[in-house]
DNA sequence: GTGACTGGTTAAAGCGCTTTAAGGTATGGC
DNA sequence: GCCATACCTTAAAGCGCTTTAACCAGTCAC
């Protein structure tokens, strides 16, 4: 007599499994989570009931009645294809551990300090901020409400964990690399101020000197786009003892020196050899090819991931910082210089 | 005499502004979510120690005990920045109708399956899923749980709502303008299979026949990717009649063409007039200044949360399909041909 | 046969918030 | 004074799940 007029439950709860199979919640629970406890035939029973029925667990409630949320969250800027790479492994190396990801993306409308205050209220253990624009002060004091841990940003403070490459280091290969080729004349073109900037126009200079040409260091005022590659190439062509080659701040800075060089007919890699930085999508594209420095987001996402469950799971309380190492990716703008000059 | 051995809650709830101001969990429930009821007073005092302690209501209990989420999952690519403009969009939309934003990703090992059901767990009700790849079947299905709207991909069914650029016009509106400027010998450069692929060559198609320009139609076998642009640039301008302009599937697609051509030594716009589609940031490059056509992302985004909105507040049931009229964006790959010709 | 286990199961107390019916207190009209 | 009226405020019942202590057979040893 039961007419289909019965309501019918939208989605079915915990306790429809329990009936189902003439148990309590807690056993289903129990269960569905892997729990010790009930025994093989239980489990079986149950599962097969869940399964039947469709049950999935609500988060909202299983997050409010469990102790711990076991929850990272990750501050991005969902407009950078970077960042969403950078994600993606963040999403695997958690789920490895055992963590569930909370997002929460920073947008024209949406600063960091909401983003942020989102995962807070989200019940995140802890944060990961991938390339944060914070300040130092602001940081180190959310460290002291949960861990945090700063990715990709050089960060000047031993309050929070860092993860990051060395763009010293990166730079320094590059120069490395054309050095081996037998470029002397290597320039720099810079990009601006900030603290990233600053590490690889140092790294420049220490490798110079490293292989005895401080007196043909050449740093090229620059910025982060484009447009400061477009302005270098007539400084690094125009000059009577032209320069081989150049190291940009970045690789958007790079295409723009390319499309310029392009213009002005010099040869790209023949007569000038061109290196970039960040091994971006566009660095990659079939006709760029642009040799880059790559930062090897893997390994700073999965050190990253580590930082945080340490922190979480090891008791680990003080702050670390951890500099990867970038890796030179070597394409086709680079190669030997147009023809060996005397040194000097 | 009451020690600071006195746990410290972590985080003030609900209750401990109540008790604050002397007043009842539900007042400051009221207050808080701005609903009628509380004297100015009351609301004044509530909001005062909600301040001062620096209470922040916890989401998972608030969207456990609410009976509705107001919540509107978004599915996406991460790591496409093309999606990631749209969820800033779609982001500012849905604030503004009053609902927030539960976030899933589509990776390497999280299918759109399983970003769906996360969406689901987490009590949306609705879903836009950004250029979903999944099938119409489980698509129309999953509406008929909870509303469902596809952004930017053409979908065969009236199962979903769907909303989208419309591609023949996107295309035609290309031709008109190279037609405009005098170009007779206009080829396009095919994207492959796939419902977008042919929409565009259709537009191609159909606009040339507009013109008058049938027996002028070319379409050269290509791709998505850059490779199809270098392969296509020969057979552009080897003919003993070379195309005076192209139109490429994509901008990806139009720089290889461009990188190409460059290398070949004909001159953009001077020699060819390019056309690309999409918009990208790779367009907008100052360098490239790809003549482009814009899918008009802000546009797309507030039809969408309309969608939504929609049939969550405004009772609509059937199904519904915007298709909006993408915008040529001109930059400086276009221009007039390099010499009339006749026409025959 | 008793006490000490032990493995399996569950009652019950939350998690921190929302929501609604019911309660209180003024106010005003009669 | 008494009742209706309006306005605030709150008690209490969840939301759907987790978790812990308690419980209940069965063993098993002695």
């Amino acid at each position: 007599m039961d007419g289909d007029d019965a309501t019918p439950r939208p989605r079915p709860r915990l306790e429809d499994v329990a009936v189902e199979v003439g148990l309590s919640t807690a056993s289903v629970s129990l269960v569905l989570r892997g729990a010790a406890g009930p025994s093989a035939a239980t489990r079986e029973r149950v599962l097969e009931a869940a399964a039947r029925l469709g049950y999935r667990p609500d988060r909202a409630a299983s997050l409010l009645a469990r102790r711990r949320s076991r929850l990272i969250g990750v501050m991005m800027d969902v407009r950078s294809s970077y960042h969403g790479e950078l994600l993606e492994d963040v999403h695997e190396a958690d789920e490895q551990h055992g963590y569930d990801l909370v997002l929460s993306t920073v947008t024209r409308t949406w600063n960091e300090q909401r983003a942020v205050e989102t995962l807070l209220d989200s019940r995140c253990e802890a944060l990961v901020l991938l390339g944060p624009e914070a300040s130092a002060a602001w940081l180190t004091a959310l460290d002291r409400q949960l861990p945090v841990v700063v990715v990709g940003r050089p960060f000047p403070s031993a309050g929070v964990d860092v993860v990051r490459a060395s763009d010293d280091v990166g730079v320094g290969a590059a120069v490395d690399h054309l050095v081996g080729l037998g470029h002397l004349d290597i320039a720099y073109v810079d990009g601006g101020p900030g603290t990233i900037a600053t590490g690889r126009r140092r790294g420049y200079r220490m490798a110079m000197r490293r292989h005895g040409l401080a007196h043909r260091i050449r740093v090229l005022r620059g910025s982060h786009t484009e447009e400061a590659g477009l302005r270098a190439a007539p400084v690094l062509m125009g000059d009577d003892a032209p320069a081989t080659a150049a190291i940009a701040f970045n690789d958007r800075v790079a295409v723009g020196l390319l499309d310029a060089l392009s213009r002005a007919g010099v040869a790209v890699p023949g007569e000038m050899s061109v290196i970039g930085y960040d091994d971006s999508p566009l660095s990659r594209l079939v006709h760029i090819g642009l040799t880059t420095v790559s930062q090897n987001s893997q390994q700073l996402t999965q050190h990253a991931v580590a930082a945080v469950v340490e922190r979480l799971d090891g008791g680990r309380t003080d702050h670390r910082e951890v500099v990867l190492p970038p890796q030179l990716v070597v394409r086709t703008t680079t190669a030997l210089p147009p023809r060996r000059r005397s040194t000097g």
